[in-house]
RNA sequence: GCCGCUAUCGUCUAGGGGACUAGGACGCCGCCCUCUCACGGCGGAAACCGGGGUUCGAAUCCCCGUAGCGGUACCA
């Protein structure tokens, strides 16, 4: 199996690209195939060496590697030429000048039976030449067979005036000539496969078998966008997702196993993926399950890995012991900071916890805690569970009135890792030293 | 408008004629655990788009309708 993966270089990478991406690398990688990546540059005016780099990084941050490739559609343009001259040649395709208006005045005057047929001309853009008979039908292993009567279509444009060739011209000879298989792609793509299978017959090529893929869409339901959010691989990176996860997630979006299972590994979904078990109807990309799914693998991960990711993600060393007391808590590698930042760069600034939780009172609960802590050694967590109860039965207190005050003077919120465990980890003197400023308060 | 694709809980899905009082996951609700928030455990509410067929029998097959989406570019 030969497969590709051929992404357009106008902006970044998003989901549904990227979900592409992931299903052919799938295939080739279940069949020990191949995935040729190419680009399709051919839009001069929307395609940038800036937006390739952005997706080449967007592939290998997610861990999606290839066999072939990157190749650029437009650094083939000789071979496109040779093809279109051939076919211009053989009278499978013309030159016209038809402009979109006389396009449009044809098909009202012949009706919806009657694609757009153009007079040969000396000069102009190129289309190809549709039979009025018959139908093309697209091979689908999702769909099954899907026809497209030859009446309806318009003779498509393959190449500009200026010589150029279009999507629909370059998309077919590239993959015949790199010996493509299986062409997995969107669903946006269906209806224009005819006339790259009419490109492909007027050659007398051989047509590969297709996949077309379900769309994504928004929570909303319409196509995913900006307004949803990240949308971008290179967003959910900085939002703190694991590329694991995320790749875990988007094989779910359009795919399932027949024992529904949730998490797979990408070992799992490699040894399980086939083309025939993609779904056929459009999934909405939902943010709460990503979150979800995120935390589980943060969760599976050791407190050394999780570490050296997170001190990646911040910028910042020396993070291991919060880490580790502040795993359970955080979904994504964004969660840490807000949760644990505290601990090296002080409390936060709180006034609502302060307020509740350090009045007179709790400034008393604060000079009880202190006293009991002061003389322990070492600053363990089970020695300052021990003080801090002995605290709570002294007082006579509830546990939260006793350890909700202490929460606000270390971490400045009523959020936080473990009372216990954030006291050892900040230790003895620097404990004291924020008790002390907030009893000063 | 025309052409095409799709249609199971709010969402992702399992299901491919009888195993369905329709299963799982996220989310939601309740309870438990509990120093906050989480994590974890237990329980609950929640769906076969509508109408015709076919069949002894339809979530599963066919047709029509409806809805959503895609295409209809000298974009990809």
């Amino acid at each position: 199996m030969r497969v590709r993966f051929a992404p357009s270089p106008t902006g970044a990478l998003h989901v549904g690209g990227a979900r592409t991406a992931l299903y052919n690398w799938f295939a080739a990688r279940h069949t020990g195939g191949t995935l040729v990546l190419r680009i399709e540059d051919t839009d001069p005016a929307r395609s940038t060496p800036e937006n390739v780099e952005q997706i080449l990084d967007a592939l290998n941050w997610l861990g999606l590697d290839y066999d072939e490739g990157p190749i650029s559609q437009v650094s083939r343009s000789e071979r496109h030429q040779e093809v279109l001259a051939q076919l211009l040649d053989d009278g499978h395709a013309y030159r016209s000048n038809a402009t979109k208006q006389q396009v449009d005045a044809y098909k009202a005057q012949h009706g919806s039976e009657r694609g757009f047929r153009g007079e040969s001309e000396a000069s102009g853009a190129v289309r190809l030449r549709v039979p009025d008979e018959g139908a093309s039908v697209v091979h689908d292993l999702i769909r099954g067979d899907t026809s497209f009567a030859h009446v309806h279509i318009d003779d498509p444009v393959i190449a500009r005036a200026d010589g150029s060739v279009l999507y629909n011209f370059a998309v077919a000879i590239d993959d015949l000539d790199a010996g493509i298989t299986h062409v997995i792609r969107g669903e946006d793509h269906l209806s224009n496969t005819p006339k790259q299978l009419l490109v492909l017959e007027a050659l007398g090529a051989p047509a590969p078998v297709y996949a077309h893929l379900p769309l994504l869409h928004g929570q909303d339901g319409k196509k995913l966008s900006k307004r949803h959010g990240a949308a971008s691989v290179q967003e959910f990176r900085e939002a703190g997702y694991l590329p694991e996860a995320l790749r875990n997630y988007l094989a779910l979006l359009g795919w399932g196993t027949d024992d529904d299972e949730t998490i797979l590994s990408t070992e799992e979904l490699v040894q399980r993926f086939t083309i025939e078990r993609v779904s056929k109807n459009p999934a909405r990309f939902d943010h709460q399950k990503l979150r979800w799914m995120n935390g589980r693998y943060m969760r599976e991960l050791s407190v050394e890995e999780l570490t050296a990711r997170l001190e990646a993600f911040t910028g910042r060393s020396g993070l291991r012991d919060a880490v580790e007391i502040s795993k359970e808590k955080i979904q994504t590698l964004a969660d840490f900071w807000p949760l644990a930042g505290f601990i090296f760069d002080g409390p936060a600034d709180d006034p609502a916890a302060r307020e509740k939780w350090l009045d007179e009172e709790g400034r008393t609960v604060l000079q009880d805690a202190r006293a009991a802590l002061e003389p322990i050694d070492p600053f363990t967590v089970e020695a300052v569970q021990g003080a801090l109860e002995a605290v709570v039965a002294a007082r006579g207190a509830k546990p939260r009135q006793v350890f909700q005050p202490v929460r606000v003077a270390l971490a400045g919120r009523p959020v936080s890792p473990g009372i216990f465990e954030t006291l050892a980890v900040l230790g003895r003197e620097e404990s004291l030293a924020r008790l002390d400023r907030a009893i000063g308060l």
